[in-house]
DNA sequence: GCTCTGCGCAGAGGA
């Protein structure tokens, strides 16, 4: 049987004479999650002592196949030879973290920090590891070659490499990998072998992906050199870690494991020195696969305490090292203690706690995206059916191979089941069940009535399931970690306040029928250390952007145009095609940019030297904050950042932008969407809202709105912008929804004649809908095309997604959507339902800026369907009812 | 108790 559940007490280990001689013990009290409520202890033996040592208050801790026994009237439970003892298991230690772990512990927190840069053996490994997968899967090697060697070509051109010497070097490789398949293909089928296959383990708490997996044996493909007779420790630790993600339990698990040094070549093998053949196959003992789980318990405590490793833990030697003078150099200027020493002089102490600080937060955030991992099995499939973290029940239809070996699976969904799932997302595709089932990472082709994934195997289709990804928490960590220990100390000076901003040169004009339009340019481009554009809802905040790019442009500046956002990226794009500037090379995924910005997306395959020219010589790069913390886009520079949608950004996320140029320019709206994290820290406000405040004369706000007639924005300005926000001219002041073709506003019903009108339809929430307030908001709907508005120039806006699917049900043909999808768009009709009907008590009223969205999106007409008295409940929403009550 | 996008996912290797 197992135990799990967090730690009450875990005593000091103590030494013990048994039948058998000397033993380590210590124990450890434990409240279990299932069964009795009272703390139960469990007795951990041997070297399971050192995990013990690790143990807090409350750590969730798992111990399998213990013994039960009765002791002076009481339950107890020991570890048998079986167990296995894990620490934090929601926690999925990724297989490469703790092979990094095994180097050195600060070899893990260096990688963490600072990410692998662009370097020519990664970049060869990465395209020899593709080619491998290719051959499994049945390819031709050169077909194979030439694909994958093009596909990587904006690294090699990066690097300077031609694709003919890669593809030479690859070759060589993937000779020994020939050689070793066909020892083995006589007597193996086909069917034996999986690659690439991604492997969680929700019993050991790691998670991975297998190059190879051969009769259910890992099988892991190195491209680097290994002299040696025996394998590389920590390449046993990783294929060890593959062997635990096969199995159940550690007695089950592979007993051997297959190391292939593709780089020792026929030379090396016919030398006297030894066995230097590319295939090294070691057995796997019970007593290996527990020292992994020992290590992986070590990174799961560390990060439990957020504890910086000082690489005393590791008996490894400092000087063969290669991190040896990273790890220096950080810990000198955080000043950390290090085995390795520290080298330089350390920051500021307001630079080093607002690392820590800001540290902590990212971590922070990790641990909520952990959290989402543990979903993948912790309900029934009757609880997953409420979640919208997956679709489930879908029926098989078939699958059919695709190019390169790999497969299409289509099903059909039984229920009307919302979920968060969207078309190019990546998610486990599985028959069932995500960790228990066959589940393979799969791309989402199609998501209408019929489902379509793509995937390397086949299976029946019955289930997909959200694939939780750290990659924005890994992306703001290196851009803190630049930012603050490799960013220019001039900047510094001015983020930590030691000096002000400054600005010069002439001012000219750029836009002359909009003042303070004109003014944000000057500021953009007179800027020395940075510029703040506040521009609130219809203020033209997207032309003034772009109008300012050009500007750059005009002075022979390289700019770096981002924002968080792939539509914000492709909407300040597009905003610069309008104004005649094409020069754009569009950074970012097939799947991410817009169809009709296709045009300008960087492609990465091709030849070497042309696609890296098309980069470097680009003038205008425009990508998403994530995407500038890529391999490939942080070693560009750029003169200035321009960063669209700044409200959106948490601090280390505006600096993965900012890091990249040596001024920047922050344009957005702090009254508008805050960033989105899950933890309630430091993340939550964006650098934009801080240096607002902070430097308000380094900042120009937007005054004039094109929008919104007088009375929609009435509100809006008085409660968000200080009354400052006025409408451009008289003509938007005073339109009209009369003012459109065709329609005719008496026709209305008398409730929503007025531009802005409140409708209490009745009705109760259940859950996160109103039906009939969904019922009613259809009905304002159809009044509004009855008048003879086009379905084009109405929006729906619901806080919730279930209530947006309640409503899209009625209105198949009207664009409804979340609060959250809306910001950036507008209509000319806005219909907004509130949902609640007790009290508002869902955390997303409290956040009023989404409200400020979602009433600033209406041109003319605008009808709130809510609950009078839970809005009322609120002063704020109260004022709203006010607004929207006098006429 | 809620909204949510981003990232070639994780791992490619150096001696």
């Amino acid at each position: 049987m197992n135990l799990r559940g967090p730690v009450v007490e875990a005593r000091d280990p103590r030494t013990v004479e048994t039948s058998r001689g000397t033993s380590e013990l210590a124990e450890v009290l434990l409240r279990p999650e299932r069964g009795a409520r009272e703390p139960v202890q469990v007795t951990l033996w041997g070297k399971w002592t050192g995990t013990a040592d690790l143990l807090e208050e409350e750590m969730d801790l798992l111990v399998t196949d213990v013994e039960e026994r009765e002791f002076r009237g009481e339950t107890q439970y020991t570890t048998t030879g079986d167990s296995a003892v894990v620490v934090e298991p929601d926690f999925l230690v990724d297989v490469t973290d703790i092979r990094g772990w095994v180097q050195c512990p600060r070899v893990y927190y260096l990688n963490k920090l600072t990410g692998v840069p662009l370097k020519y053996p990664v970049v060869k490994g990465t395209v020899v590891h593709e080619v491998f997968g290719d051959l499994l899967r049945g390819r031709d090697l050169e077909d194979s070659i030439e694909e994958r060697v093009a596909e990587a070509a904006l690294d090699i051109g990066l690097l300077g490499e031609t694709a003919d010497s890669v593809a030479d070097d690859v070759r060589q490789n993937a000779a020994a990998i020939e050689g070793w398949l066909q020892q083995g293909i006589l007597d193996d089928d086909a069917d034996s072998w999986r690659s690439e296959q991604t492997l969680i383990s929700e019993r050991f708490g790691i998670k991975g992906r297998a190059d190879a997996v051969r009769r259910g044996m890992p099988v892991e493909l190195k491209t680097g050199k290994n002299t040696t007779r025996d394998p590389r420790f920590q390449d046993k630790v990783q294929a060890a870690c593959y062997a635990l993600l096969l199995a159940d339990s550690v007695a089950d698990a592979p007993d051997t494991g297959t190391l292939l040094y593709t780089k020792n070549t026929a030379l090396d093998r016919s030398e006297a020195s030894g066995d230097l053949s590319p295939a090294k196959e070691f057995s796997i003992g019970g007593g290996f696969l527990k020292f992994v789980l020992r290590q992986r318990n070590e990174i799961a405590a560390a990060e439990f305490d957020m504890a910086v490793p000082t690489g005393y833990e590791a008996d490894a030697k400092c000087e063969y090292c290669f991190e040896q003078d990273t790890c220096m150099v950080v810990a000198g200027r955080l000043d950390q203690e290090s085995k390795a020493g520290q080298i330089g002089e350390s920051l500021p102490k307001a630079e080093r706690d607002y690392f820590e600080r800001f540290y902590r937060a990212i971590e922070e955030e990790r641990r909520e995206v952990h959290r989402e991992y543990r979903k993948l099995w912790e309900q029934s499939a009757e609880e997953r059916a409420d979640d919208d973290r997956a679709l489930l029940d879908l029926e098989p239809l078939d699958r059919e191979p695709v190019s390169g070996g790999r497969w299409r699976l289509r099903a059909r969904r039984t229920s009307e089941a919302v979920s968060k799932i969207r078309e190019g997302d990546r998610v486990l595709a599985s028959d069932g069940h995500p960790t228990r089932g066959t589940a393979e990472l799969a791309t989402v082709e199609e998501l209408g009535e019929e489902i379509v994934v793509t995937a390397d195997e086949p299976f029946d289709l019955r289930r997909l399931d959200v694939y939780p990804s750290e990659i924005g928490v890994d992306r703001q960590l290196n851009g803190l970690h630049d930012a603050i220990l490799r960013g220019d100390p001039d900047r510094k000076d001015v983020l930590f306040g030691r000096r002000d901003p400054e600005f010069s040169g002439p001012r000219e004009t750029y836009i002359d029928n909009n003042d303070a339009q004109d003014e944000a340019v000057n500021a953009a481009v007179r800027a020395d250390d940075f510029a703040l554009v506040h521009g609130p809802p219809g203020t033209g905040k997207t032309y003034t952007l772009a109008r300012t790019v050009r500007a750059l442009v005009d002075d022979g500046e390289r700019v770096l145009l981002s924002a968080f956002t792939n539509r914000a990226v492709d909407n300040a794009v597009e905003a610069l095609e309008e104004q005649g500037f094409t020069d754009v090379v569009r950074w970012g995924s097939e799947n991410g940019v817009r169809d009709d910005m296709q045009q300008y997306r960087m492609q990465r395959s091709g030849d070497p030297r042309e696609r890296a020219a098309e980069l470097q010589d680009a003038q205008v790069v425009a990508a998403t904050t994530a995407a500038c913390g890529s391999r490939a886009l942080k070693q560009q520079q750029f003169d200035v950042a321009v960063v669209d949608e700044a409200g959106q950004l948490t601090e280390p996320g505006t600096f993965l932008a900012a890091n990249l140029a040596h001024r920047f320019v922050l344009v957005g709206d702090h009254e508008q969407l805050p960033p989105v994290v899950r933890a309630e820290n430091d993340l939550k406000e964006s650098l934009f809202e801080r240096l607002i405040e902070t430097y308000p004369e380094a900042g120009v706000m937007l005054d004039r709105q094109y929008r919104m007639s007088q009375r929609v924005q009435y509100f809006s300005s008085r409660e968000f912008y200080g009354g400052e926000l006025r409408p451009a001219t008289g003509e938007v002041a005073a339109q009209r929804l009369s003012d459109l073709p065709g329609v005719n506003a008496d026709a209305l019903p008398p409730e929503l004649r007025d531009p802005v009108s409140f409708v209490d339809p009745g009705g109760a929430a259940d859950g996160n809908t109103n039906p009939i307030e969904a019922d009613r908001v259809a009905g304002i709907v159809q009044s509004f095309l009855d008048a003879g508005v086009d379905r084009e120039d109405i929006g729906v806006i619901a806080p919730f997604r279930a209530q947006v699917a309640q409503i899209s049900r009625r209105l198949p043909d009207v664009t409804v959507d979340t609060v959250d999808r809306f910001q950036g768009s507008s209509k000319e009709v806005i219909v907004i339902s509130f949902v609640a009907t007790d009290d508002l008590g869902s955390p997303i009223f409290e956040d009023y800026r989404r409200v400020n969205v979602a009433l600033t999106r209406a041109k003319k007409a605008l009808v709130l369907v809510g609950d009078e008295g839970a809005l009322r409940s609120v002063p704020f929403y109260e004022r709203m009812l006010e607004w929207a009550d006098g006429s």
